[in-house]
DNA sequence: CATGAAATGCTTTAAAC
DNA sequence: GTTTAAAGCATTTCATG
């Protein structure tokens, strides 16, 4: 544990410039960066600058091509609440979950349980294949509850002002 | 409702290539396709054009920069089971949580809730301002139990073979 | 911090296989 | 479906304000 976990990460400094450069570019990672100082009436240098310090400061870290899991086979999405014999275990069990991929996010949780999920298998059958084997092998699960998600109504990024 | 709500979407047809763009694309969303091309041993314009197809069918949807919340302040991440008096108010109240900018995922499930969706606010007070003024006003819900984490041990996409 | 300018490199298209 | 070639743009850097 880092003496800095006991502190809030601190907001980053953010000018309304900024605001426009990260709405442009969350919702579109390739958009020219020239088009983007076109919309903000700013030079294409500034807009790399600025790009480069919302990077190194951390308010982005990285981009990425967005994927329906569906189109890939994946057509079962879960969440799941687990419950552990005891609270200690946290990090391991984390650490278990980690490696199976189908777990997409992984949580520690306030509330019934102390980890909280979110899970994507191709099929309900390997969704509970997935329960019952790999699951049931990890040191320190009590229980688990599930969730199965019929239809995503929607899904977005943090708003930005 | 449309006739193919009954179908489960398809599949699409990927080839070693396609997986092999797909996995560079979803790691950086802004790597140069001469690059991809470089390191799959095709020209670029192949790879322009499978982008082009993978956006086409649907495999992938565009691409984002990712923010991190906290660098924008929002530094409480829960997750929220929302029960509701008759499942007919689904489709009414997933609306209203779409207005709702702090909720930025919503799922339709199974087991003990009828939705559930993912919320970031700035502060646990502002979590429980949401709850306590914007979620009362909505007609359907019943009630809501709220899990709040701590930490978020890790989030990824879903795996590419 | 923002700019313009220059060098380098990328995207995009079309014709050909 | 893939390639090459070429034109048009974009990225990146840096000296300057």
């Amino acid at each position: 544990m880092k003496a800095t976990d006991f502190e809030e990460e601190k907001a980053a400094d953010i000018d309304q410039l900024d605001e426009k450069i990260l709405k442009l570019i969350t919702k579109n990672a390739r958009i020219p960066f020239l088009e983007v100082a076109r919309e903000c009436g700013v030079s294409g240098a500034a807009i790399h600058q600025r790009v480069q310090r919302l990077l190194n400061i951390g308010v982005v870290h990285g981009s990425e091509f967005i994927v329906n899991p569906q189109k890939l086979g994946y057509n079962t999405c879960a969440y799941m609440g687990i419950y552990l014999d005891k609270a200690k275990y946290h990090s391991q069990v984390a650490e278990a979950l980690r490696k199976i991929p189908e777990i997409i996010e992984c949580h520690y949780t306030t509330g019934a349980y102390a980890i909280f999920v979110k899970i994507q298998t191709k099929t309900n059958k390997h969704l509970k294949r997935l329960i019952d084997e790999e699951l049931q092998d990890i040191e320190g699960i009590a229980r688990t509850e599930t969730f199965i998600s019929l239809e995503m109504d929607f899904k977005r990024q943090v708003p930005i002002k």
